[in-house]
RNA sequence: GGUGGAGUGGCCGAGAGGCGAGGCAACGGCCUGCAAAGCCGUCUACACGGGUUCAAAUCCCGUCUCCACCUCCA
């Protein structure tokens, strides 16, 4: 298989640490409110690199955290009178269910910042002995990773620290250099009480780069394979992950993976600017979450999708294709078993999780599988249902994957209605025998009308309940 | 100011020196009693201006527009 590295801005090949055994450290979200479809774009882009990695024989061990402490938390604690970890454990519970409705397996482990306040320690007490960080002067309880003592720096995103535009100019607490970050933050009169630790340079909670590279070691060791996230993390967060790691002596990560950002309205998605739309929004729309991660997973990972209404049910009817395939094609030769995937879907899939071209592998199949149908060819079918139905496993998007769940079709319910619709099909058939069409076409209107579509194929109607598009 | 990207047919979206990815929409046809679904076909595109080459959407130079990061951010 074949990454982009964001480190070497190219894509190149990939050879896992030890061949077989894949270690994938994800940046998750700072779970300061509810995920927006941004959010999980990077969850479903990730869910499909280790599903691939999986799928060709490795065993990967994914961390993916869930930072649950930052300024922006303690704010809203401090606004709405609720702890700080009641606000980020409720959205936490919000995205593990949007996760879930998507399809995106959960980690093989998911840490929290505030569970590695040890780890943390440990990291920043080497850094410290080896002279690349040091306590403010100021008596804050602040610690500050010292940049200059790592010339490295800026090996990631190109940045050079002189040539930066110069921040926020409030002169942080006892640093040395403006590009200096902290390590640990001592804690403030106005912050929370309950969001501070005990530390060997006084009370304080962690800054946010440090969590990553602590979390990293523990779960995945000093050295692994692939170090994933949003573009935007780019620089600061995984520039000073870099920094941090390798000073204190750690190998850390052998590739550098990016997914590119969800766009509305010419920005970025993002909190900060309020142009945000969830899960809830899109299921309000009528989109499912299996259209939802079609539409996200569907475009190269690296490529910025600019949303619109239209685009995604545009792709949420482009999925009904599919799955109308599937569903007829099970009706005539039952589900298979999903087997080997075609050398042209493996090889989209190799070149930098080409998730589009893979795709276009999927809709030819299905051409073919559909042909196979009409002509009552039932090998040809089945040899289609089955090739389909592993690229769309890879994909995460088998309409047959109990991640689904019926639910829609009204499961204890089903053979009730499977059983009245038979009857009036009969009596539609009867009529159509005769050539009534006045009568047949009146039965097809009534059962419309009751959400239920009739059509007729070379093995006799099938119906469907809910809209067709 | 620095860094990294992007502009592809009506729309979405891959590709990255020579063979029309794929999807959505539209139109025509086939199949249908009609419809739906499906299949076949049509719409021959690569921001602009130069250049290299037998051949450029793809390489080079220049121009324009847009985005992200440099501050919490997937």
């Amino acid at each position: 298989m074949r990454l982009h590295d964001t480190a070497t801005r190219s894509v190149r090949d990939f050879v896992p640490k030890t061949p077989g055994q894949i270690g994938i450290y994800v940046c998750g979200l700072t779970v300061q409110s509810v995920p927006h479809i941004g959010h999980l774009r990077s969850g479903v882009n990730y869910d499909m690199l280790r599903r691939w990695l999986t799928h060709t024989g490795n065993e990967v061990t994914f961390i993916r955290n869930v930072t649950d402490i930052d300024d922006k938390l303690l704010i809203k604690s401090l606004q709405s009178g609720q702890p700080f970890w009641a606000i980020a454990y409720a959205n936490r519970l919000v995205l593990d269910a949007d996760y879930g409705a998507l399809n995106v397996q959960p980690p093989t482990y998911e840490p929290l910042a505030t569970g590695h306040i040890p780890e943390i320690h440990e990291l920043i007490g080497e850094l410290i002995a080896g002279g690349h960080a040091y306590v403010s002067a100021e008596g804050t309880g602040d610690v500050y990773f010292d940049v200059r003592t790592y010339p490295g720096y800026g090996s990631l995103s190109g940045q050079k620290p002189e040539d930066m535009l110069s921040a926020g100019e409030a002169p942080e607490r006892g640093k040395r250099n403006a590009e200096d970050f902290a390590l640990w933050k001592g804690v403030k009169a106005d912050e929370p009480t309950d969001a501070s630790w005990p530390s060997p340079w006084g009370r304080g909670r962690p800054g946010w780069h440090i969590e990553c590279s602590a979390m990293a070691r523990r779960y995945l060791g000093a050295e692994f394979d692939i170090h994933g996230g949003g573009l935007d993390l780019t620089f600061p967060h995984h520039e000073n992950e870099i920094a941090q790691s390798h000073a204190a002596g750690l190998p850390f990560a052998h590739y550098w993976v990016h997914n590119a950002l969800l766009n509305l309205g010419d920005a970025k998605m993002s909190k900060s600017l309020g142009n945000v739309i969830d899960v809830e929004a899109v299921r309000e729309m009528g989109i499912r979450p299996v259209e939802l991660r079609y539409y996200l997973g569907a475009p190269h990972y690296r490529s910025r999708i600019d949303y619109s209404d239209d685009a995604l049910r545009e792709g949420a009817t482009a999925y009904r294709r599919i799955e109308g395939f599937v569903q007829r094609a099970v009706e005539v030769v039952g589900p298979g078993r999903p087997k080997a995937v075609p050398p042209a879907f493996a090889a989209a899939m190799n070149d930098d999780l080409n998730t589009s071209a893979a795709l276009a592998v999927v809709h030819d199949t299905i051409r073919v599988g559909n042909t196979a149908l009409a002509e009552s060819d039932e090998t040809g079918v089945r040899a289609a249902l089955t090739e389909v139905r592993a690229m769309l496993g890879v994909l995460g998007l088998d309409p047959l994957d109990e991640a689904w769940g019926g639910g829609d079709t009204g499961g204890d319910l089903k053979p009730v209605v499977d059983s009245l619709v038979a009857l009036a099909l009969e009596q539609r058939t009867q009529a159509r025998a005769r050539k009534d069409w006045g009568a047949a076409d009146s039965v097809r209107d009534q059962l419309k009308n009751a959400g239920i579509q009739v059509e007729d194929t070379p093995a006799g109607p099938r119906w469907t309940v809910g809209e067709q598009h």
